[in-house]
Formats: C-alpha cells, structure tokens, sequence
DNA sequence: AGTCAAACCTGGGCGC
DNA sequence: TGCGCCCAGGTTTGAC
C-alpha cells in the first residue's frame, strides 16, 4: 500500500529525472482514471516539467504555464520509469511519455488510482488535497500541533491516525507501526490518552514514517519504487501482516483484529 | 454533523 | 483439479 514513505521514495525517484523534460503525450488504456479526461492532457504537449513534489499519498508534477499532472496511486498503483521503447508493463493502465525517452508507466491491477490534470490554481480543489490535514514530517506537526488534533477528539487512535484530514499520508501500515512503536492500542479512545502516550505516539508516528522512507518503502503486495524495485522496510515491521505471529519485543501472540473497519495488528502485551 | 458501511476493483489464497 | 468465496485497503459516496 503506498503510504507516504512509499509515495516520497517515488518522487525522490522522480525529481533527478523530470523537471526539464518536455511532455509528448499521454496514452491511456483505462480512460476513466484520467481527470477530467484524456484529451485534456492535448494542453500539456510541448512543456516542461518545473518540479516534482508530495502532498500526502499524492504525487505532484509541475510544468510550465501553471499547469499540473497530481497522480493517487491509491492501493495498488505503481509509477515506473521506462523508455518509450520497452513494451507494456503487467497491468498498465495509462503511460505518459516525456522528451528523450522517457515514458512513465502507471500501472495498477485494481484501477483505484486516479491521474489528473489541472491549473495550479485548482489542482488542490481537483484532487481533494486542499482537504489534507498537517504534513507529519513538516515542521508544522510538534508536539503542540498533534496533541490538538488528538486530544480531546471523538474516536480511537487508528481512526484518527488515517484520517487524511488530520495527517496527511499515514495508512495502514504505518499506523499499525507506530501505534506499536508508541505502546498504545490502535482501538484506544484518543480521548483517553495520558499525556505520556500523546508524546510517544507523535515520536511514533515521525519514526515510523522516517524508518519507512530509509528504507525506501514496504513492499507488502504491489509496491514498487520508480524502477520497479521493492523496498526493504518489510523486513523490519513489528505488527503490520503479523498476526498471530509472536511479537518481536515479548513473544507474545499479536492480535489480529479490525479497528477503523480495517485490518489491525497489535501486541497486547505490549501496547497497553 | 458525525459516524459508519458500501462501493470501487482484481488477484491470490483458502476451503470444499 | 477446479471452482467459488472472501479478503486486502485508500478514498469517495451515500445512508442513517
């Protein structure tokens, strides 16, 4: 699941390639997932790409004339950099091909992920990011920022770490972890908190997302970096797709459960 | 308003 | 062996 660590190694990944290269053309297999549609993408021949940049799970290509390409790459999205000579990648869906060469291969099984094009002024009203909450790894989310969202707030820990509208780019797997990391149980009501858990879960979340991004990503199913490559941040997961198994810190079996409608692993030994 | 479940998708794993 | 059911989860949508 490409959460933020695995969305910031793809733009990292990106932004040596991008900026400078003019955009030729989008190809599209599955035209339903390009916004507001394929012929749009006629208006962004001929210019070049400025930057590349993360906004929560989303990917932000800037080009001249204000315009912007914003990819979701949802749950089982991949962008794969290839020549524009390489023949078509299992599940591509739509590629977009640059100057020189390079062609971006958007692939993913599920058809959850969504390509949109739009002027700068609207990008963020377009894709729903003017919804996203703080940047966990700004320097916006202290302690201060964190507990205001948290404390207090209706819901457990789980519902509110995913909630996109309160931090951006925390899913599932990451949330798991850092609820691990923090000793607090994922269905606790955040309104129960003691102050202690508030400062490790905020520590927790910031080390969690930072192992993740050196790692260069988990790659639990179908996550793939620029270059099709895995992460290897799988390898050090204490709870994420672990359940049942013994914990890493106690032995203890983990518990497997569902919090926040989704699948939830944690140590009851462990996180309190 | 706030909370929750369903829908979008499809391959893989499991049980029979 | 093979079929069919169920699960995975980011986000939006619709219902209560």
């Amino acid at each position: 699941m490409p959460e933020l660590p695995e969305v910031q190694t793809v733009v990292s990944d990106l932004q040596p390639i991008l900026p400078g290269l003019k955009f030729v053309g989008l190809s599209s297999k599955v035209p339903k997932v390009v916004l507001p549609s394929v012929d749009a993408f006629e208006n962004l021949e001929g210019l070049r790409v400025l930057e590349v940049f993360r906004r929560g799970k989303f990917i932000c290509i800037l080009f001249e004339n204000e315009k912007v390409v914003t990819i979701h790459l949802r749950m089982t999205g991949r962008i794969i950099v290839s020549d524009a000579e390489d023949e078509a990648l299992p599940f591509e869906r739509n590629r977009l091909d640059f100057s020189n060469g390079v062609s971006l291969r958007f692939c993913d099984m599920r058809k959850f992920g969504r390509v949109w094009l739009s002027n700068w002024d609207r990008y963020e009203e377009d894709t729903g990011i003017y919804k996203l909450g703080v940047e966990p790894l700004s320097e916006e989310f202290t302690l201060e920022k964190f507990k205001e969202l948290f404390d207090g707030r209706n819901g457990n820990v789980k519902r509110l770490l995913l909630d996109q509208s309160l931090i951006a780019g925390v899913g599932n797997i990451y949330a798991d972890e850092s609820c691990f990391y923090a000793g607090v149980r994922p269905d606790k009501e955040a309104k129960l908190l003691e102050e202690r858990e508030l400062n490790a879960l905020h520590e927790a979340v910031i080390k969690a997302l930072m192992q993740g991004i050196r790692n260069r990503g988990t790659s639990v199913s179908d996550y793939a970096d620029a270059y099709g490559k895995s992460g290897k941040n799988q390898e050090l997961l204490y709870v994420y797709g672990r359940g049942g198994k013994e914990c890493l810190r106690c032995g203890e079996l983990l518990v497997k459960c569902k919090v926040a409608g989704r699948g939830t692993v944690y140590c009851e030994g462990c996180q309190g």
